[in-house]
DNA sequence: CATCACGTTCCATATTGCGAAAGCTAGTCC
DNA sequence: GGACTAGCTTTCGCAATATGGAACGTGATG
């Protein structure tokens, strides 16, 4: 029955539920992912015959899923850039997001937000309050300055650093708290390096929050989520533990938005 | 031979080739497009009994193909917009082009060009001389004013009316031929309406074209074919009748890319 | 001309998928 | 509370469907 299970990674087809044609075939577009294939190729990278591949990829081919050019080889086809296109347009980051915010509220007792850029504020999407006591005073539909919050700086680690400066003069003259340019980008390259932000009562006192980027299917940064609580239940360690729960839990939301993580930053 | 069984139409994908299960698969992925589809409803659509229909989409939803929401629905999931980007970013304009490009040309006699819109003109992609005794004198890599040109009006079709005189203007004083505004803009709904657009004699003497854009998965106009030829070879009776084959090969090629036709303007 | 690389077609076999019907779980109405 | 309903999930015996080895085209390449 099952001669070399071993060699099909990714998508388990062998546990499933037993439609194995399908599954085969949808695992065949994984792949073929950006490449342009020959059928010996596919059938190796598939662990199957060379005539079981060709059925199905032909029957991709066929619904417009691969395209076949002959001496070539198989590629995606445009049904996929259709369908992944009408996915896109409904995907809708907030409700995307809820149940990995909810997981992730339950993890750490703390309130989560979402936020997404727009122009050069922070947009908050959405809020979980936490079980503390404390009260973070933030609401769905607030904008709050790029330079001086967790989830701005997380909204901002694919920025030019050119753009710092300018970015961080506007928002003090908007009224956000004063601070010292260098020292934050001191700490800013930090942030892009390790992939997250804090917030060390920066925007308001006694507040410090963990900020982690969320990717689209693009590889662009999408949205951001955070953490935030009070100073005194976030020391260093907690953030640097918290941090890496924050980073899962974007990289989780950016995977149903079509995220392909992988190739990593530099 | 087949080409989709997207209709109500499911006992025609036996027909195909021998992958009922993975073909219904994927049918299912057109069935769902971009509503949230309740497991009854969408068995329905389908054609298929509850318990098959239940199969497949928990094939698709474990595989990330569709999202399934209890109470609420399956919808297009993850996979579909990270294998849609990737199809999206490997395919090449000028490529998916050209086998389409060679029909044309070869049933019509005449010079067919390609080109895309580069910030405010036309930039020509491709050409396939047409095998008639006159030359038209244009290069891959020209840049061709947008307002003056078939293929550039073809490339303006979904402009707002509100940018026209700007363009118009902007062409003229960079040396295109003068022309009337009122005439052009007259003619220039025609076009909007009927979905392609000539070019009389008005870029250059003697030359004639018939032009259409193409369209990509978002529906916006990602570029443009003509087929261009000496006056003599293009009465008004030529250009109407040209003007639909040209029109069907834009959309083939829009069809490449993505682009689900369906609704049209009136 | 022999060889190779690549795609396509055949065919007997048993694995895989099929759908009717029954089972769950949760909400709603008397 | 008990009877309905709406939706989703699971079971199971039968046969339709998918499988892969092998043979066949076809066009390059040495």
């Amino acid at each position: 029955m099952e001669r070399d299970a071993a060699s099909a990674d990714a998508l388990q087809v062998a546990s499933g539920g037993g439609s194995q044609t399908l599954l085969r075939g949808l695992a065949m577009l994984d792949a073929v992912g950006g490449d342009t294939v020959k059928l010996a190729d596919l059938s190796q990278r598939m662990g199957l015959s060379r005539s079981t591949t060709h059925r199905l990829a032909n029957a991709l081919v066929d619904t417009g899923f691969l395209t076949f050019r002959p001496g070539d080889g198989y590629r995606l086809g445009p049904k996929l850039m259709q369908l992944g296109f009408l996915a896109q347009a409904q995907a809708d980051l907030v409700q995307v997001a809820r149940p990995h915010l909810e997981a992730l509220a339950a993890a750490c007792e703390d309130t989560v937000h979402l936020g997404r850029r727009e122009g050069d504020v922070a947009l908050y999407l959405d809020k979980l309050p936490g079980r503390r006591r404390i009260e973070i005073s933030s609401r769905i539909g607030d904008r709050h300055p790029l330079t001086s919050t967790g989830l701005g700086k997380a909204l901002m680690l694919d920025d030019p650093h050119t753009g710092w400066r300018g970015q961080f003069d506007a928002d003090r003259a908007r009224g956000a708290p004063p601070a010292d340019f260098d020292r934050w980008t001191a700490r800013m390259q930090d942030y892009v390096a390790a992939g997250h932000a804090f917030d060390l009562e920066e925007n308001e006192d006694a507040i410090r929050c963990v900020a982690a980027p969320v990717r689209d299917a693009a590889g662009r940064i999408a949205g951001a989520i955070s953490v935030s609580s009070a100073a005194q239940y976030m020391d260093d360690a907690r953030m640097a533990a918290l941090a890496d729960t924050v980073r899962a839990a974007a990289q989780a939301i950016g995977r149903d938005l079509g995220w392909n993580p992988g190739k990593e930053r530099s």
